[in-house]
RNA sequence: GGCGGCGUGGCCGAGUGGUUGAGGCAAGGGCCUGCAAAGCCCUGUACCCGGGUUCGAUUCCCGGCGCCGCCUCCA
């Protein structure tokens, strides 16, 4: 049994899906005005994570992740570059997904851009005022806050000390400093869709609730996001569902964040490492390590060192993936697997579960150096299983290698056996200086990439 | 001010009321190797402080100290 924590409570409960066998999840994904940074990064890859163990579990997920093509920050960037939000939108929507496919990312089963369901939201906007829980004012449609039943749930606060903290609006109209816009009417020359309260664009909330509620339904099972966004974003979401009546998400999970040098990084702070930066600096599945290596709730340092430091665990899978590539496939070793699944099962203990792996991985290497396949096989198939399962693919392939360097690994080979150890261990030196280590084997000298 | 989280060995980071207390990285020693690499073996007085509960606490409770986050920009 699957247990997951869930914010709303802030207890751990089991997963019980909506349809017995299917499990559907919604994750906020990206507004696209900039590059994705290192915390983008964690939050696809914790919840890629989740949604590979789910299926791995032999679950069917149908996983929807939106993109906001929408938003004041679009506005401001098309508007300082002299050009449409569009343009704009479609570059960083681009490079969103270039990112994600590099980090090894699935693509959700729906990304859906709130631009396309305008119509949408405008109905259900007109709904909430109906029903007397949003009013309009001269700049936009607010909610009111105090006609929620149980506001605050996701922030675990009461209305009145959200109030408290409330900073200063710039509309001073509203009933509550806690009430948020749905619906913005737009100045001169800003985007606009028709509404009944005339030209204007969707506060950012609002796209969430339709978008998860169209496609995957009411009483979905799972929401997820960044921790930021418990409140307000998912507790405004929450509120406008229970305005409409209508069952929300089961459960809430939420990914902590990534931290540099002990701090939040924030586009504020100014401490923000893009991704496509770190991807092409290093090996992409270090930093699926790197996040496999924290658990999902907790904040999670990115360093040089501690990039540095999981390229190396991968590289002992990798390692490990190689001696055993020709191992004949047989079924996983159950007791591995079934020691896996505990700590997963138990809201994702992904550094727990890594544990298992890496000591499988030691266990089949032991069984290697004695000449036991017998024994080495369901562990090796056990590694790969459970790697797969968090989404960590191991390169057993040989790199390819330049032309160059095979020449001189093969002149190296010719000085062996020609017992000329000077020569070959020069040769040996010039392929390490560019990069590439030789292993000899009982099968010969394979030739890989260096870390 | 309100709410929440965290403090484990050189670093990162799981976990547990109790003789043998993960794992990764780094370090030292050894085996293997022509030499290496990879791998294997061995080594390293870990649980912020002070009380309490207990036969026994790093693990539970209370207090303190320190760090961090949220309270409508933010994954």
């Amino acid at each position: 049994m699957i247990r997951l924590h869930d914010t709303a409570t802030g207890t751990t409960v089991p997963l019980e899906p909506r349809d017995p066998g299917k499990v559907s999840m919604y994750v906020c994904g990206p507004t696209v005005y900039g590059p994705p940074h290192v915390g983008h990064g964690r939050m696809a890859l914790v919840f890629d994570v989740v949604r590979r163990y789910l299926e791995w579990s032999g679950l069917e997920v149908f996983f929807v992740s939106n993109v906001t093509d929408i938003d004041d920050k679009i506005i401001e960037k098309a508007n300082a570059e002299g050009r449409s939000t569009t343009a704009v939108a479609e570059q960083y929507e681009a490079e969103w997904f270039d990112a994600m496919e590099a980090i090894g990312v699935a693509r959700p089963t729906h990304s859906p851009r709130a631009t396309e369901w305008v119509d949408q939201m405008v109905d259900l906007i007109a709904d909430l005022i109906e029903r007397g829980h949003a009013y309009e004012l001269s700049d936009g449609v607010y909610l009111e806050v105090s006609t929620i039943e149980g506001y605050g749930q996701l922030a675990r606060q009461d209305v009145e000390s959200l109030q408290a903290g409330a900073r200063i609006e710039a509309n001073a109209e509203k009933r509550s400093p806690v009430d948020f816009v749905l619906w913005k009417k737009s100045k001169e020359g800003e985007p606009s869709w028709p509404s009944p309260w005339g030209g204007g664009r969707p506060g950012w909330h609002t796209e969430c609730v339709v978008m998860s509620l169209g496609l995957l339904g009411d009483d979905f099972d799972l929401h997820g996001g960044g921790i930021d966004l418990r409140f307000p974003h998912h507790e405004n979401e929450r509120a406008q569902a229970i305005g409409i009546g209508r069952p929300f998400a089961r459960l809430w999970m939420h990914n902590g964040f990534v931290e540099v040098e002990g701090e939040k990084m924030s586009k504020s702070l100014g401490n923000f490492v893009n991704l496509p930066d770190l991807v092409a600096n290093t090996d992409p599945r270090a930093y699926r390590m790197l996040v496999l290596r924290s658990h999902y709730r907790s904040p999670m340092e990115v360093t040089k060192d501690s990039i540095a430091d999981a390229r190396q665990a991968v590289a002992r899978l990798d390692a490990f993936a190689r001696r055993t590539a020709d191992l004949p496939d047989v079924d996983p070793a159950p007791e591995v697997i079934e020691q896996f699944r505990a700590l997963m099962d138990e809201d994702l203990n992904t550094a727990g579960a890594l544990d298992v792996v890496f000591r499988a991985v030691r266990a089949a290497h032991q069984a290697l150096d004695m000449d036991d396949d017998e024994s080495a096989e369901p562990l090796s198939a056990a590694v790969r299983s459970m790697c797969g399962a968090v989404g960590l693919e191991l390169s057993e392939e040989p790199d390819e290698v330049p032309e160059e360097i095979v020449a001189k690994a093969q002149a190296r080979e010719d000085a062996r056996a020609a017992k000329d150890f000077a020569t070959a261990d020069r040769l040996r030196d010039e392929i390490q200086a560019a990069g590439w280590v030789l292993d000899d084997g009982p099968s010969g000298t394979t030739v890989r990439r260096g870390n």
